[in-house]
DNA sequence: ACATTATTCAACCGCCCGGTTGACCGTCCA
DNA sequence: TGGACGGTCAACCGGGCGGTTGAATAATGT
């Protein structure tokens, strides 16, 4: 499910195509989270999707947007697929930011804490 | 020379909000596009709007969404209103990405070069 | 005063995106 | 063998996005 290199609107050497692709998964709250979770540890599909509220399908449809971004791997085993981090999509993006200039080395615990506090939203979103 | 603090772009980078509209900022090719220009220089919008076969007004609008994100900010002045970068929504979406693991900050020089390398490999092996 | 330039506004259009539901398919197990 | 489980597929829907055109606004030039 490739996109070909013949629909590149302009020969820009410097603008992968996968941005785009990569970028738009990125923009999705709900795959951000789900991004974070797999931070954790890999997770079948059903496991991620425990948390949401949505059905499902969406959350397999968020999956498969991730994989396509290359963002995440997934790999079917038996009757359940893992889901893994593919740090590929991922470095892609921060290549090309770091064209704007590299930004300070992130003090990983003010980052801890940030998730922290977006896992508490969730929490508190979940309760019926 | 500043803008004022009143009209600056809500991007504080703990607001999970912020992300949505930052990175979906940043999946359309003709924003990151126009980011890139202004790398070089600031640059009125008809300016921006040049090299791009849409309309001035659609351009307009990538700027609006751009200036919405935290990602550049603009001050009009007379009739023509600047257009310059902002760090502060770059900065937020590389604090969050960072938290995925730190790639190594690229020496712009470094992977410049690199670039060049492969390119002469690639036509190197298209010649023979 | 008038025309020109710079930019935005408003309405509209086609398409993609995120979500749903229900059917479907493959795998494990009693 | 027959379910129950894990996951995807297909069709559909509402809303937002990227683009257009044409009018409107505001500052400048003559």
């Amino acid at each position: 499910m490739s996109i070909p290199d013949s629909d590149r609107p302009s020969s820009d050497p410097a603008e992968p195509r996968g941005l785009d692709q990569i970028f738009a998964a990125l923009a999705d709250p709900t795959r951000r989270r789900v991004l974070s979770m797999l931070l954790e540890d890999d997770m079948a599909v059903s496991d991620v999707a425990a948390p949401f509220q949505m059905s499902l399908a969406a959350i397999s449809k968020h999956l498969s947007v991730l994989a396509g971004a290359g963002l995440i791997r997934q790999e079917r085993r038996g009757r359940i697929t893992w889901c893994k981090l593919d740090p590929d999509g991922m470095r892609a993006a921060s290549v090309w930011m770091q064209g704007f200039g590299q930004f300070d080395p992130v003090d990983l615990d003010d980052f801890e804490r940030f998730l922290e506090a977006e896992l508490n939203d969730w929490t508190q979103e979940r309760e019926e």
